[in-house]
DNA sequence: CAAATAGGTGTAATCGATTTCAAAGGAGTC
DNA sequence: GACTCCTTTGAAATCGATTACACCTATTTG
């Protein structure tokens, strides 16, 4: 592998030119860049990123901190993180947690031992008050979760207005009592979604019925056995808001296996618009997030933070959009 | 930020002696090692890894490069491959190419830049005979796809065997005219998909009807066409065997919109086993690859490759296995 | 015409580790 | 006591780039 001096000494120049027209800049003459340049070619020379890393003291790689890659919500984030990376000729290592705490820490840690220049945290089973200290001391973006109050970047959606707007199509489409399945509410985004329902519910004057309100964890299975808690009430939901499609898809199932229909008998919604809530029957009607927005604008921020560490940025909503696809009835009756 | 020098200093010793300790290895005396160890955490000293690798010329890191992250189907294969290199200290860095040939090539030449060890291939759009040469130069292992005949590693299972067993599968529970929806023929493994049905029928005494063949190209709409020109024909198939799950999804929408049920009507089998095999009603009966063994087996011969480049690998077949669910009604006769 | 300025280039230091080589010290052998 | 051998340690070279600094030439300016 031919390095920086095989192409300084076939084209006669010293090393330092011919890393002045690799960096593009500087002063060079036109003459001097063609033979350097008609060097490297001939010697099919690729500068050693290794060296230069060093030398710069960067590694030109983040690290996105994901809880599993298996979960497609999170494939359309990290393709707007690679997006922006790759133009700015950045790599992106994937740190995936498989939601274990440690492994978490470990990929934070990589900054230190400056394997990456930053981390993108699409998760946050570490404690608050870890990442805060953290992201003083190296640059982090949260993205999709926040840390309630953190003086800290973090690019997400207003899980409580995007809420709200669930109960407002459901309260016109005539729903006067809804169910609602929450995520695990030790997660601050689910606490925003029940508050988001809590905040719809009463503008609408709709009934607020706590028995109508049940925890799930975001599996395909809690969102069928907490459907089938709330259809056995003595007074059932006429719709079940669901806070993530996997759990809407569970309450599909059980409102089915009971006997009934999907949304005549029972509407569902859902959250997040995975690509599954298109597939199944009756299409969910759902939040979307600007998945790949979002994973774009974090690793904007980012960019920012690793090119001058002192700007600060707060946290930032991008704007949802409510699809409504069969499994409310919007679309027909409507 | 300390370094090497400092943990030196602070315990009154050398860096190399610094550096053997963090090596483990070599000679060096309990009571050295205490000394610098007491230092290294009193200074909470990280190594450069920027540095070592320089040093060692290696960048402890391997690509992975795919069509697409937001397909289900690689998340496995991605987590096998993460699960081998983080046990040996390897990074791994996503290629996603967005079905891009020249993305796919410019992740290969990352290696000669030395930003990685090592490429794991999990697809094949740039030429064979591209691919053949690089894997000369650098080591390359290919998961999932293959090249017919190649003389590099590639782990895959046997796809005309899967293919096969699902024909016996089906004429076991009395299928004489069955429908196969093959997957783009310009593909090595839709190739051996079609190559495996056709042995099927034969072995079976199955009739061959040239117009039971289709050809979609992967994704949901194209199985769902495909089915509803098999069950147009004069005489329709009884069941419909689709290359991979997303047109047996497709398959099965087109069963329901002309009236008729999977699996009393018509069967439907697929081909992967992607999660939504599971969800979708009737669940999907389908050929499970082993997706995260593939991964784990690619990287491990990939860190063979990378430990001494001149051992020789061949084409590696694991183990596939059908899965009955309830699309070809298997479960409820059988 | 002398001085200042700017463009173009080379020399050598530098990034922070690893590793080779040599040497010091101690134990064991005859 | 002289020799070898082994363990333990340090000094210095090394990996391949970037870049601060110095230098030379040519042009502009007062």
């Amino acid at each position: 592998m031919a390095k920086m001096i095989d192409v300084a000494r076939l084209a006669g120049v010293s090393v330092a030119t011919v890393s002045r027209v690799l960096a593009g800049s500087a002063h060079v003459s036109r003459e001097t860049r063609e033979k350097v340049l008609r060097a490297m070619a001939d010697l099919d020379y690729k500068p050693n990123l290794l060296a230069r890393n060093l030398r710069k003291m960067e590694s030109k790689t983040i690290v996105v901190v994901i809880p599993d890659i298996s979960n497609p919500f999170f494939s359309d984030v990290i393709r707007g993180i690679q997006h922006v990376a790759k133009e700015h000729g950045y790599h992106v290592l994937l740190g995936d947690t498989q939601n274990d705490v440690d492994a978490e820490w470990d990929f934070i840690e990589m900054i230190k031992e400056r394997a990456a220049d930053g981390v993108i945290l699409v998760t946050a089973r570490t404690s608050p008050e870890k990442i805060m200290e953290m992201a003083q001391e190296v640059p982090l973006v949260m993205a999709c979760e926040y840390i309630q109050g953190a003086e800290l970047p973090m690019v997400t959606i207003d899980n409580v207005i995007s809420a709200k707007r669930v109960v407002d199509h459901l309260a016109a489409l005539g729903h006067r009592r809804i169910g609602f399945i929450a995520g695990p509410l030790h997660v601050i985004i689910s606490r925003d979604r029940l508050q988001g329902f809590v905040l719809g519910l009463r503008e609408h004057g709709l009934e607020q019925d706590s028995s109508l309100i049940v925890e799930g964890d975001f599996s395909i299975p809690s969102g069928y056995d907490q459907a089938v808690r709330l259809l056995q009430l003595p007074e059932p939901p006429t719709a079940i808001f669901a806070s993530n499609d996997e759990m809407a898809i569970g309450a599909v199932k059980a409102v089915k296996q009971m006997g009934l229909k999907v949304p005549q008998d029972v509407a569902v919604v859902g959250f997040d618009d995975i690509p599954m809530a298109t597939v199944i029957e009756p299409a969910l009607t759902t939040i979307c997030q600007p998945k790949f927005e979002i994973g774009k604008k974090a690793m904007e921020i980012l960019l920012q933070l690793i090119q001058q560490s002192n700007r600060s940025h707060g946290h930032l909503k991008l704007p949802e959009k409510l699809i409504v696809r069969d499994s409310c009835g919007g679309r027909l009756k409507g």
